[in-house]
RNA sequence: GCUCCCUUCGUCUAGCGGUUAGGACGCUGGCCUCUCACGCCGGUAACAGGGGUUCGAACCCCCUAGGGAGCGCCA
């Protein structure tokens, strides 16, 4: 029996990272096993369903990269077979015609809580021959003696009584099939083998068994993966911050990030917390994921994504930092290449966007120096290290204008000077930069290239004056 | 209300009857150092509570508490 499994969410948000996550274990699961896996769009819900949707679902999946091998699969374009199989189960007498009014069923539902029960349809049009011509939906004849035995892969053997579950509606008034129903028609047709979905699942999965089990088809097998919590543990939501998937491309994660970060939230491997997504495929076991529910924490996403960040092929992250420069109203073709900036500034970053913000002054002059460092550093007593590195500069060539050289005219300033590195090396840092902090003083001069590095040292000593004159 | 699920540092987790309860993020002390970051070394911090079972329970059983889900002509 080849594994086959599926990610069927419904299209009436964007792909959230609880989904992901799901549509992640599915994925591992079937590559691991050498199996398939299906991406089918649960769009039976025609008022909340939208193409937006679908498309955000499609591009979410996509970015991530976890392909899938057949889909999407469209539910709204098998209702045939819906009711193909729901007048099956008319005919053979496992199902009925229900005219009982929404009144009736409200009143009945207030009886029953009132006298502290489980609301659940009693049965009433059961042995009623209720007429395909007036107003009526179609429910499924529940067993009402025995249990239902869930052996699901993660949260073990799980029992449930039938007599706590009703005649459930399989078919609205509108002719319409209700979720129960497609999803079960829906995974015996497309001889899915594991159902890997959201543990708020698993109380609905006893109905489904026995709509497989009176259709005569084979139960799968479940693993009802716990949800995601945000950082305070309340249920995730928008005040959270960011849940769409294309809301952590566009802050600046990486894929593999969140993927990797998406695998630890209630699964682990050890003391391991790297993987790329063939480790993952190797490694991952559906069955050793946790019961519990996890809370999402975005400060090991963000270490996470400065690792993968730094330890990425520079090219790589240049073509995906590109944007995030453009947004900045900077064209990296006009500066130095943007692999190189990406090498020294990498391991400084969290997100591409901070990338982008850490790396403008090598493409432009910045506005207005850091207030800190400009008080510390930009300083009359820093007027002649500044002079004398300009003097310097000025007689380097294109050629000489290399990491190695600038290291050597940096040093050989303070030599002459008398004074350790640091004193030299800030202030300059801070007229080039406009802050205290970039990657090693040759690096960023080299970048930064001869030209601007001279006027930007003119610039700081201009400031320096001006700061002298109004002291 | 009823049914089902869950409960180890702040967070993600290891543990699968005998451990000084381990790792990671965060926070924090130090080292490295031209700054920042990276890296390295160290510290902080947990078995929800109560009963059993057992020579011995984080691990097995029961109860309580606290969370969550379902009980739709939503999925």
């Amino acid at each position: 029996m080849t594994v086959r499994t599926r990610f069927a969410p419904s299209p009436t948000g964007y792909l959230h990272v609880g989904g992901a996550r799901t549509a992640l274990f599915s994925y591992l699961f079937a590559r691991k096993h050498g199996g398939q896996f299906v991406l089918r769009i649960e769009d039976t819900d025609l008022e909340r369903s939208t193409t937006e949707s679908v498309n955000a679902i499609l591009e979410g999946m996509t970015w991530l990269g976890l392909e899938y091998d057949e889909g999407p699969f469209y539910q709204t374009q098998r209702f045939e077979r819906y009711d193909q199989i729901i007048d099956e189960l008319l005919e053979r007498g496992l199902a009925y015609r229900c005219a009982c009014p929404k009144e009736r069923i409200e009143q009945l539902r207030e009886k029953q809580m009132a006298e502290r029960l489980k609301p659940r349809y009693d049965g009433h049009c059961r042995g009623k021959e209720v007429s395909a011509d007036e107003p009526h939906v179609i429910r499924f004849k529940n067993p009402d003696t025995g249990v239902v035995v869930v052996d699901d892969m993660i949260r073990g053997r799980v029992v449930f009584s039938n007599e706590e579950l009703d005649d459930l509606v399989i078919r609205r008034s509108d002719g319409a099939p209700t979720y129960n129903l497609s999803v079960v028609v829906d995974d015996a047709d497309m001889g899915i083998t594991h159902v890997i979905r959201g543990d708020d699942h698993l109380n609905n999965t006893p109905r489904q068994i026995n709509i497989l089990r009176a259709l005569g088809r084979e139960v799968p097998r479940y693993a009802h993966v716990p949800m995601i919590l945000g950082d305070d543990g309340a249920r995730l939501s928008k005040r959270h911050g960011a849940v769409s998937v294309i809301a952590y491309r566009d802050q600046g994660y990486l894929p593999e990030a969140l993927l990797n970060y998406l695998v630890r939230l209630g699964w682990s491997h050890g003391d391991q917390e790297i993987f790329s997504l063939d480790e993952m495929i190797e490694l991952f076991s559906i069955g050793d994921v946790n019961r519990a529910a996890s809370a999402f924490n975005t400060d090991k996403l963000d270490w996470l994504n400065q690792q993968y960040l730094q330890h990425a092929d520079p090219a790589r992250i240049a073509r995906l930092l590109s944007p995030h420069m453009g947004r900045l109203g900077i064209d990296p073709a006009t500066g130095p290449d943007l692999a190189e900036v990406v090498r020294v500034q990498a391991a400084r970053a969290k997100t591409l966007v901070e990338l982008a913000e850490i790396s403008a002054f090598f493409y432009r002059d910045f506005e207005g120096y850091d207030e800190g460092a400009a008080k510390k550093h930009l300083r009359p007593v820093a007027r002649e290290s500044l002079e004398q590195l300009a003097a310097a500069f000025e007689l380097m060539s294109f050629e000489d204008w290399t990491p190695a050289e600038l290291k050597h005219v940096v040093e050989r300033v303070a030599e002459e000077l008398g004074v350790n590195m640091g004193k030299v090396a800030q202030p300059l840092r801070v007229a080039i930069v406009g802050r205290a902090a970039s990657p090693g003083i040759d690096e960023t001069l080299w970048l930064v290239g001869k030209d601007a590095t001279l006027r930007r040292i003119a610039q700081a000593l201009r400031y320096i004056g001006a700061r002298a004159a109004a002291d």
